[in-house]
DNA sequence: TTCTCTGCAAACGCTTTGCACGGAT
DNA sequence: ATCCGTGCAAAGCGTTTGCAGAGAA
């Protein structure tokens, strides 16, 4: 699946597809997810969709996005050690945080073909690959 | 700095090259790490540890990680979400995480060279890259 | 009615912080 | 006397769990 061919149109339809009941906040938290490039965690979704949904909790937020993790259309992201971010591009790819504004930018990497499945003997399932530094925003403007 | 090269012996003489003061604490927690190929939680060095330190307390290891981060002796690894591994290696390598029996395996990786310093315009600080999936133990045990 | 979703409140687990005691210089 | 390391207890914070009320079928 490729994030950018999820149009908020088709994000219900999406939820049906993966055996999703697509409730209000479901849908809300999927399109959010499908139309961020940062990656949010919880709380950015909990702060940003309850301008829309006032009554939302972060129960919902943490209950839905474990579905979709269950679902796989999301994949959970540990970059930092103590909380996650969520990704809804479930292609393999890496990561780069900026240490400076906390941006996380996709990057678009070729995993070497001999360690698609197994490496050292062991069996491959998820393979994670994520950089840290400052980014090219923050480069720019620190001079 | 390389692993296999950390005798327990030179230890002592390690830290205090890197401006550390070698308590007794301190020389037993870098140790343990030292010669441990599995990436140990702060849990597992204190159980382990109080074994020969019965009154070593989760602070003092906390305390002591954190030191050892900072002066560039060991580095954190982010594999779970929810806990912090540790490993006395500095070198660039990747890690391979059995879901079955929880064991972290060092996996050399050359990265490509063009992404040593930079990537899509970003100033690369660190690298992590890590595995989850069955190792070749838990393979063979379950047939 | 029955089943599912939502969301408050409490619990949980890892890590950090506050602080006092003890040892070394 | 001063400084630093240690460790108990409490706080902090992200996440999960228990559970009751609301809503859909």
């Amino acid at each position: 699946m490729n994030k950018s061919k999820i149009t908020i149109e088709g994000a219900k339809d999406y939820l049906v597809k993966n055996g999703i009941n697509p409730s209000y906040q479901r849908l809300k938290i999927f399109e959010h997810l499908a139309k961020s490039t940062s990656h949010p965690t919880v709380d950015i979704i909990y702060h940003e969709l309850s301008k829309e949904i006032p009554t939302l909790s972060k129960t919902t937020i943490y209950n839905t996005l474990n579905l979709f993790q269950r679902k796989g259309i999301v994949i959970g992201l540990t970059i930092e050690d103590n909380k996650l971010r969520y990704d809804s591009n479930t292609e393999l790819h890496a990561h780069f945080k900026c240490t400076k504004c906390g941006e996380v930018y996709d990057i678009p990497v070729e995993f070497p073909p001999e360690m698609n499945n197994k490496v050292n003997e062991h069996i491959v399932d998820e393979r994670h690959f994520y950089m840290k530094g400052t980014c090219r925003n923050c480069t720019k403007n620190t001079g």
